[in-house]
DNA sequence: TATATTTGTTAGGCTTACCTAACAAATTTT
DNA sequence: AAAATTTGTTAGGTAAGCCTAACAAATATA
């Protein structure tokens, strides 16, 4: 298995998030592969016959595009190494939030397995970066995030916010002022047998939502997600 | 000032090396370029115009080219992120003192002003990396490495061994049953004035030698080289 | 089903950074 | 100083990765 170039890398991550990781989905068309790469998709077209020549991609003529067994290996690992230098960035050089992506976007190019593994054992073996996304080990393995209904939230779990069911201003406001948005960390504290309150920790403050209202949130679970 | 591409940035450090770093000379003929960096005349030829259009270089048809003001300041930015990346690999990823330079070779072509200084500033400030050499700080400044005599050194400073004047076999093994070789640290104990005996530590072990082997003796010494 | 729209492909061009082969200038040797 | 050698340049070519414009296939809509 030979070294990608910088170029084929981000092919090969960019189809990753486009189905495995964020779309939930197993293949991606041309012009949406392009669209999220921002490249022109005749460049696109190119480079997906490269890397089906280099058996990292399925795709036929007029088909859309999967990654293959060998192609998935390739994105988890360039996956880790992205979320391994967020971590150190924000953890070690006190970075912020919000500026560690786009210096990851660079770091996860370098070339150097013994680096890589090296910086997890610095960083004593995270298992998700700043962003609360999960990083898989050295062997590849990695926990694709589950998504699932705050209502079916397990009591002494930390999840994530990603989404909502309602987009009404009334729901949105309520979220808003229980400190909820997206990425939003939340501990489930507790359930209410009698009235199935739910219990809810975020930003170190608590408050009791109805299962109503936490069927609409739409959230990630990584200790869920670890123990199947 | 616009930023290079990776392989203007290496042409530039290349040039850099060659002449005022190692080399001690202000300008560098094309063939010596192509061989230091492994590509040949004809194509260093190409981007030689490229740099002198950049204004980061002096070059005429058929003469030698040497790095202008801005050309200097970006090969001290690139060899400042290179032994700052040394210096990481080696104190916080346990690297061995060979196997740094590989990756940092990688790891200085990384854009991010903020991130080096992080680095500099996670680093507690390095003066030099683990090869010995002097890192440059922030503001560009770099002491270059003035070779001298071990015969001249001061004592109570440290420098480095990088090279010898005598290179006949008995002198070389009488070298290295002292312990010293390239790269080697030397401290001046001690000078004594009735035989002019000069005392040395290397790797702990203390021994005396004549000003007439040490005269032999081709050393750097950033201590020296600071307060000038 | 015919038409319109979206999606995907091909052909031909451009830039960067390399190459070889041929040639020209500068330098060294005879 | 002439010849030989070294050094530097030019011309033309290649591969990677992008582009636009034109076209073809697939899908959605009337």
């Amino acid at each position: 298995m030979q070294a990608l170039s910088y170029t084929e890398e981000n092919y090969i991550k960019g189809l990753f998030q486009l189905t495995i990781e964020v779309g939930n989905k197993t293949e991606a068309g041309t012009n949406e592969i392009a669209n999220h790469l921002g490249i022109k998709p005749a460049s696109v077209n190119d480079m997906l016959k490269k890397l089906k020549d280099k058996n990292l991609i399925q795709y036929e003529k007029y088909g859309k595009s999967s990654l293959t067994k060998e192609g998935k290996k390739m994105a988890v690992d360039i996956v880790r190494k992205h979320r391994l230098w967020e971590t150190f960035l924000f953890e070690k050089l006190a970075f912020s939030w919000d500026e560690v992506h786009e210096v990851a976007e660079q770091l996860e190019h370098i070339q150097s397995k013994k680096l890589i593994d090296k910086l997890d054992q610095f960083l004593n073996y995270p298992s998700s970066d700043p962003h609360g996304d999960p990083i898989p080990n050295a062997k590849g393995e990695l926990v694709i995030e589950a998504r699932k209904s705050l209502v079916t939230e397990i009591v002494g779990h930390t999840c994530k916010m990603v989404g909502v069911k309602d987009n009404s201003a009334s729901f949105l406001q309520y979220a808003d002022s229980l400190g909820l948005a997206i990425n939003q960390k939340i501990k489930i504290k507790n359930r209410q047998a009698y009235d199935d309150l739910i219990e809810i920790e975020v930003k170190g403050v608590r408050n009791r939502i109805s299962p109503k209202f936490a069927e609409h949130i739409i959230v990630v679970c990584n200790e869920c997600n670890k123990q199947h």
